[in-house]
DNA sequence: TTTGGTAGAATAGTATCACTATCATTTAAC
DNA sequence: GTTAAATGATAGTGATACTATTCTACCAAA
């Protein structure tokens, strides 16, 4: 499984390509654990540098802050789903089995086997559901999406907007509701586990998603009833 | 219109209460000013205290840090909303139009007389669009939860989930639904300025938010469908 | 009129943050 | 074995996120 998958980012975010080097790879694991550990709002390049025995000088070689570093993390996240997704529809032909496989992909991601050494998918899935809004809530959105930041993610709707519309043709809303379940397969699970009164899944034994599931196909298949 | 109204919050969110002198009513106007000037990130005490000719210690008095002012901020938009709501569809009976007019509501709040000099409603609307997830996506947020920081979102939530559930009582997900429309209104008005690929709608001439309007009726009527 | 309390201003100080620069050392490539 | 690239070690800078102390102005009770 996963064999010679390789995950291509934009280029402009990063200065030297860490899945190049030892020491890239490093940084991507631990920024990881990192951020998981202590939240993004604490976690420094110093503090990295700590943990993984190297230096924050070599540290800012690779980013040019940890901003683009969670771009970077986010975006590596959102690449790996979709092609979850293309492998996971790969030959099925109905257009509804696609979309609840895209579902079910997009809410455990973190059941398939790990696919890369240096990422703890499981780890940076909770980075993702708690840190990844603030990847593109800045005040330098309009210059960071001119330089191609968010291809990824626009992509990955693209591609559940055009399953959507396999479903329902005549549906108004097809990038809408793609960016709408993205956003809730991730939001709900930040809801069940912190503000529960927000939504009305629950979220057992800590990984069982199957409420949320079942929520966002009822969701999707309810709007897009002909 | 809007005549004695006095937005009540936790008290927990500030040191001193701003609402009850100058200088905070100054703090709370040119907060959302240089916020939305500036963005979150960028924004802190002193240059806060700069622009209102005031000092960062003076500010401090009032509020902890800037992450607590945020929380305010945001609490005391939802809380205006909430506010907006029970006026607006008093003595309405009919849960569809209630319904509508909730959700008219919550798109374009800031159509409305503004309430209180001191804030800037439109203003504070676009933070609360840009920053507004950043007050609960915080490694915080159990114990902020546990004081209470969130009560006004969640009294909110549960008054368009009540709203929800008078349309069709046997629906399943009347708090989920809410907090959906809630975070919708929100990021399709930022999708269709920053990211437009993310949604099917328009924000014509700045403020004409009439798509995202019809979109959220849709989507709600049609989950609520009998 | 005094006294005391409160609001705010002015100023200074500290630890951390977000980098940048320089130079030495290791390693890998030819 | 030489050379260039990658990394480490160390230092420095200006900004950030506060905290502390002192001073002044004003209002209100005694």
């Amino acid at each position: 499984m996963a064999i010679g998958i390789k995950i291509t980012l934009n280029e402009k975010l990063y200065l030297r390509d860490p899945q190049g080097t030892e020491l890239g790879c490093s940084i991507i694991k631990h920024s990881i654990l990192l951020i998981d550990e202590i939240g993004f709002e604490a976690f420094n390049f110093k503090k990295l540098a700590a943990k993984m025995a190297s230096t924050e000088a070599s540290i800012y070689r690779y980013f040019k802050n940890k901003h683009l570093l969670l771009i970077y993390l986010v975006s590596w996240y959102w690449e790996w789903i979709s092609y979850l997704i293309d492998l996971n529809t790969m030959n099925i032909g109905d257009p509804e089995r696609r979309l609840r496989i895209i579902i079910e992909t997009l809410v455990h991601a973190t059941r398939e086997n790990p696919a890369i050494a240096y990422v703890n998918e499981s780890i940076l899935h909770r980075i993702v559901i708690a840190e990844g809004s603030k990847a593109y809530h800045t005040k330098m959105i309009d210059s960071e999406n001119n330089k191609g930041f968010f291809l990824t993610y626009k992509a990955l709707n693209q591609k559940v907007a055009e399953a959507i519309l396999a479903v329902n043709a005549n549906f108004t809303y097809p990038n809408a509701l793609a960016s709408n379940l993205l956003e809730m397969a991730n939001n709900h699970i930040y809801f069940a586990l912190h503000l529960p009164r927000l939504t009305n899944v629950t979220v057992a034994s800590g990984e069982d998603y199957s409420d949320i599931i079942q929520m966002l196909e009822y969701f999707s298949f309810k709007l897009l009833e002909k």
